[in-house]
Order: structure tokens, then C-alpha cells, then sequence
DNA sequence: TGCAATTAGGACCTTGATGGTCCGGATTGC
DNA sequence: GCAATCCGGACCATCAAGGTCCTAATTGCA
């Protein structure tokens, strides 16, 4: 289904909600626990792990919390699945991994992925995690197809 | 991480290898299977799905077997994937799926993914199968970065 | 007419990753 | 000293993907 995982999508939804706390101020897993729904060990995994890719800061003891290292515009939304999901790869024989494919020498499209996976990292580097928690509900899709990758 | 599922890679071999048959001439699976290093009845199972997809044709019978019904090059790599692993989806949380998802009244990035599956949807839609195919074995990554989303 | 080759359409099982939970330890403020 | 909180794991259940196999249906040929 070319879908990404579930705590990638709710890593949005965290991060998303991490920008409404005060400026300086902090926001602790029980809390966006309860204002997103969702189940707080759930969110405490999600933040931990965003937290590992620099992406959120936690303080810890009485009080602590976490907070955005950086705001929303800031963070294109291929570093979210880069933290949540490992770097994108749409298939395994990609990026030098020699031997493991057992069809190697016959493989007509070896090496020929790079380019696709290319082209949707490029697709997501242009896109903020604050395009997709704006304010205005409906994003226009530009109507003309452009070439992302030059078929010619 | 982002990856497709390896029926859709194992196509794309498959059409690939199928596009070596003679003019109007067709590839039984076994002997798909020979060339291509897979496993036959993993290739027949690729090879019923690009048939009820309509990418290929099957002949049954004696000197039977499969042919493409179009060139590669007028297969968009979307189709393939669309086919094997079903719409491109990165979220559950799409296309009119009401009453799936319990954070739905708090869901701060509710529908906001359709702009993201639009833009991997295009650029992928630009690249056909021959373009995985074609001979040249090093497609340059053309250097500056062009904005796929419009994020203004 | 019978037989062999081949696709068509499933059912079935195994395996691995994902999703989700939980626990002990470290840190911080009161 | 105590409570709150993050940190770093381990752990287990579930589910879809991957892969195999079996039984029709169809076709050409001897």
C-alpha cells in the first residue's frame, strides 16, 4: 500500500500538537496523551523516539516535559519518517547492499530504484509538518503535471 | 520505511523480462521463472494479479502464456504499484474513511495527507516501467532541488 | 477422443515487522 | 526524602506480507 507507519502519523499529530504549548514551555506525555487521543504509552514511545532524532527536547524530573527544538516550518516532514520509520527505501536492493539478492546477476532493474526513491525524498522534503497542521483545511493541488523525474 | 511491498518489485522484473518475448509472442511463467531467478509460483501469483490489472494478457492452453498488452514505456510505474500493493495510501486516514479512527474529532492533521499522497502520486506517475529498464545504467540526479509541493 | 501444457482462482500456512504495553533506572524540583 | 517525569530497554500480540500448493478451466496436438 506504499504506507507509511502508524507512529509516523502520530508523531505528526504529537508534534502538532507540542506547538501549542507556551513559548519556552513544556508539554509531558500524559498531557498530549490526553489532548490527542491517543494512549500515553503510545505517545511516550513516539516522543522518545523523536526525541533520539532531535527533533523534540525532554526534561526530565518534576515539571519536565518536552518541547520543539525547532518550529513546525522547520521540520520537513521526510525527517519525521526518516526518525520513525529508517530511511526511505522502497526496496531492499538499494544503496550498495550487495548479496543479499539472490536474483543479483539477472536483475534487470538493479540500481534503478535510486532514482524513484529519489524523487519521493524530494517529494517530502518539500512539505513542513506546519503545511499539514495550517489553518486553511483545503490545499489546492496545482493542477498542471510537472515531471518530477525527466522520462524524456 | 516507506518501502513497497516486493510483489511490486518482482513485477517490475517480470514486465521487464516479458518485454524480451518476440513480436505478438508470449513468456509461459516457468520460463519467466528460469530467467528471472524467481520462484514460479511466485511469479505465476505476480503474474495473475498484472493480468487481473490488465498489464498483461494470459493465453491459457498449450503454447499459451503471457504477453504484455502495452510497451513499457506506457506503463506508468503508479499502475504497477497500484496493482500489486493496492492506492497509494500513506495514512488510514484518507478518502472518506469516517468513523475508523477514535481521535478523529481531535485529529489535528485530519485529511491533511491527501496533498502528500498527491505529490508521491505524481512523481510517479512520470516514470514509466522502460524508464527502470532502459539501458543507460547511471540516471543523474539532476542537482537543484525543484519544489514538488507548493508550500509557499 | 484423449492427453499434456498452461493459465485462473483460490485456500493455506509461515514468518517477520509493527503496534502497543510495561518495567526498572536516572534525573529534577519541592 | 518524595513525587513527577523522562530514558532505555525488554516483551508480547496481532496482522499483513510472502510464499506454496491444489483444483478447475482452457487450449492445442497426436
Amino acid at each position: 500500500m506504499l504506507r507509511l507507519s502508524k507512529l509516523t502519523d502520530y508523531a505528526v499529530v504529537v508534534l502538532t500538537r507540542l506547538d501549542d504549548a507556551a513559548e519556552g514551555g513544556v508539554l509531558t506525555a500524559p498531557v498530549l496523551a490526553g489532548t490527542t487521543g491517543l494512549a500515553e504509552p503510545t505517545v511516550a514511545k513516539v516522543l522518545k523516539i523523536l526525541a533520539h532524532a532531535g527533533l523534540v527536547e525532554g526534561r526530565r524530573g518534576a515539571l519536565g516535559g518536552y518541547r520543539l527544538t525547532r518550529p513546525l516550518a522547520d521540520i520537513p516532514l521526510i525527517e519525521v519518517i526518516t526518525a520513525m520509520d529508517g530511511p526511505i527505501a522502497l526496496t531492499a536492493c538499494v544503496d550498495n547492499s550487495f548479496g543479499v539478492c539472490e536474483s543479483e546477476s539477472a536483475c534487470p532493474v538493479r540500481g534503478r530504484w535510486d532514482p524513484v526513491n529519489e524523487a519521493i525524498r524530494r517529494a517530502l522534503t518539500g512539505i513542513s509538518i506546519a503545511d499539514l497542521a495550517g489553518p486553511p483545511a483545503i490545499v489546492p493541488h496545482p493542477e498542471p503535471a510537472f515531471p518530477i523525474f525527466a522520462a524524456e
